[in-house]
DNA sequence: GCCGTTTTCGGCCCGACTGTTTTCAGTCG
């Protein structure tokens, strides 16, 4: 099928638009949700929604049938879709570039679009401004004051971060979360501080903090977190609630609770919202009705002090965090067809290490020594390959056998861990790889990977990854999607071939644990253990600390439905080195 | 418009906060 490639950003604004146009023009309330639902799902979605068209999955998504996938298909193979511009032909146009102001919805955006005549999304923001600035707003109906300051600081709120603001990774929110769970234990009244939403499903990115307050005394709680002395501005306080942004930019939303509900709270908030709705739906269809206060049954509510009660009610296991992203869990869960997730303390060896000798910042033995400490059996040094172009073919023998020299003297001089040696390789652009057979045949470990020209068509870095898998000694496939988190998008390869190479060859991909790679990504991960593909957790590291972000990609495994059994190194040495033919 | 553990017809998630109102609409999560 040739179409019209569209980013999954892009539909989703084109529905946004179409929903704010069917609010107001009153639309059927319930074909509205149908809308909400299907684009807050879409949003959510890590594949390409032009490819599930391409392949006709469209309706594979859950919220879209016939109507929906019908409209897709049609702007997917046109561009636009009749039914959308007819819908938006008699609104003003300006409106549209409202939906993105902070505090305003379709109803808004449409007053005000109306009321300033600002019929084309030509300097549309910015006319609104000048009204605003001029005073006029606060004199429409159902304006005031207020919300004319608040849309002029909105307003020049998306000025200011012009490029959508970018969410923050995992391990950044990881240090605000332990500052802010550090001022709040202070208050004595505090019970409990958990940082719940995507941070706590292990999202390899973080918006904003949903942080639910256990508290025997909420008033008192909300007053000492406002003492916080990272906020910047408190947008609202109430008494159950309050949201600020942090001077970092961050927003953060705490939320009272009694230690007695503080189950309800918990899952609430940890969503994700297409979980909960999932999980909302299904209770309906039991006679529960859920919320953060806990569920009612029968006018009846019943206060849950943890999650297991929570979902035990509902008839269901405890879904760990990582999976309530309203994909299959409660499916699964129904079935009681979990599988034992992988943990940290599985892993039993991290084989894609940098040194000093590349790009890395410490020496061999450093790397190794970290590696003991992490209680690994066996740790892999693999640097960059130097390149035989660049350096000649002489020096880079040198450098290798001087390499395997050092590691045979730390593997003589010690028992406590094995260290293997091998080197990461560029999977050239003429799909070679950056170094020749004779030398490959000799390493203990060989991880190739794309560092470069990673914007080829899509049969191109197909053809780049076969050729690299059916290389008789490449062990690894690093960082497989190339993505770098906020930075660039992953390249695009035809993943089944990908697959079906990996498994037929028995070669494994890597799941980088790096912070913004974490790359294979979750659902490609899902994806790669249904086809019997193996996979292997690596830190990637390039200083010592950087070993510790393996915790990052065991996180990523999980929320893939990795169980130890996928990821080879959990294996203990011996099973190990059988694994990748070692020895 | 979507969807199925009482359903292929007839339902469809819930509550807090703000600002503008004087009982509520709009927005957000």
């Amino acid at each position: 099928m040739e179409g019209k490639r569209i980013s999954n950003n892009e539909v989703v604004k084109i529905l946004e638009e179409i929903l704010a146009a069917m609010e107001i023009k009153s639309a059927n309330s319930f074909r509205i949700r149908a809308y909400q639902n299907a684009v807050s799902i879409l949003d959510n979605l890590t594949v390409s929604i032009y490819d599930l068209w391409e392949n006709k999955k469209l309706q594979e998504i859950p919220g879209v049938g016939p109507g929906i996938a019908a409209h897709l298909n049609e702007l997917f193979s046109t561009g636009q879709v009749a039914e959308f511009e007819q819908a938006k032909e008699d609104l003003p146009e300006g409106m549209f570039e409202f939906l993105e102001l902070r505090g305003v919805g379709a109803k808004r955006a449409f007053k005000l679009a109306s009321a300033f005549k600002i019929n084309s999304r030509e300097n549309a923001r910015e006319r609104l401004l000048e009204a605003g600035e001029a005073g006029k707003i606060r004199n429409l109906e159902g304006f005031g004051e207020k919300t004319e300051e608040k849309i002029i600081d909105a307003i020049k709120e998306q000025k200011k971060s012009k490029n959508e603001k970018q969410r923050m990774l995992l391990t950044h929110a990881e240090q605000i979360v332990e500052r802010i769970k550090e001022h709040m234990v202070k208050c004595k009244e505090v019970k409990e501080v958990v940082a719940c939403g995507s941070f706590r499903r292990r999202n390899p990115t973080v918006g904003d903090l949903d942080i639910p307050i256990s508290t025997t005394n909420p008033e008192k709680a909300i007053k000492h977190f406002l003492k916080f002395d990272e906020i910047l501005e408190v947008v609202n306080q109430g008494e159950k609630k309050a949201t600020v942004i942090l001077k970092n930019d961050i927003q953060v939303d705490i939320y009272m609770s009694t230690p007695e509900a503080f189950g309800s709270m918990l899952q609430y908030f940890t969503g994700s919202k297409q979980h909960n709705i999932l999980l909302r739906t299904y209770a309906l269809s039991k006679g529960m009705s859920l919320s953060e206060y806990g569920i009612k049954k029968g006018g009846k509510l019943k206060e849950y002090a943890n999650e297991e009660d929570f979902y035990k009610e509902l008839g269901l296991p405890c879904i760990v965090p990582e999976l309530r992203n309203g994909n299959y869990e409660i499916e699964a869960a129904k079935e009681n067809k979990f599988p034992k997730l992988i943990t940290p303390e599985d892993i039993k060896g991290d084989i894609h290490v940098h040194t000093e000798l590349s790009d890395g910042v410490n020496t061999i033995e450093e790397m190794v020594e970290k590696a003991k400490a992490l209680g690994y059996e066996y740790v892999g040094i693999t640097d960059h390959a130097p390149s035989v172009s660049s350096r000649g073919m002489g020096t880079v023998l040198k450098m290798v056998s001087d390499t395997r020299k050092k590691i045979e003297e730390i593997n003589e001089s010690q028992k406590d861990i094995k260290v293997l040696f091998g080197y990461e390789v560029n999977i050239l652009v003429d799909e070679t790889l950056g170094l020749p057979d004779d030398i490959l045949k000799d390493l203990d470990i060989v991880i190739a990977g794309i560092h470069a020209a990673f914007d080829q068509d899509k049969g191109k870095i197909t053809a780049r990854y076969l050729a690299a898998l059916n290389n008789p000694y490449v062990d690894v496939l690093s960082h497989p999607a190339g993505r770098m988190i906020n930075e660039r998008d992953g390249t695009d390869p035809d993943w089944r071939k990908v697959f079906d190479a990996a498994r037929e060859s028995n070669k494994i991909l890597e799941i980088n644990a790096q912070p913004d790679r974490l790359d294979l990504p979750d659902d490609l991960i899902k994806e790669a253990i249904e086809w019997g593909v193996k996979l292997i957790i690596n830190s990637d590291a390039h200083a010592l600390e950087q070993m510790d972000f393996m915790k990052y990609g065991v996180f990523n495994a999980r929320r893939g439905w990795a169980e130890s059994k996928d990821i080879v190194n959990t294996l203990p040495y011996k099973e190990f080195v059988k694994e990748l033919g070692i020895g």
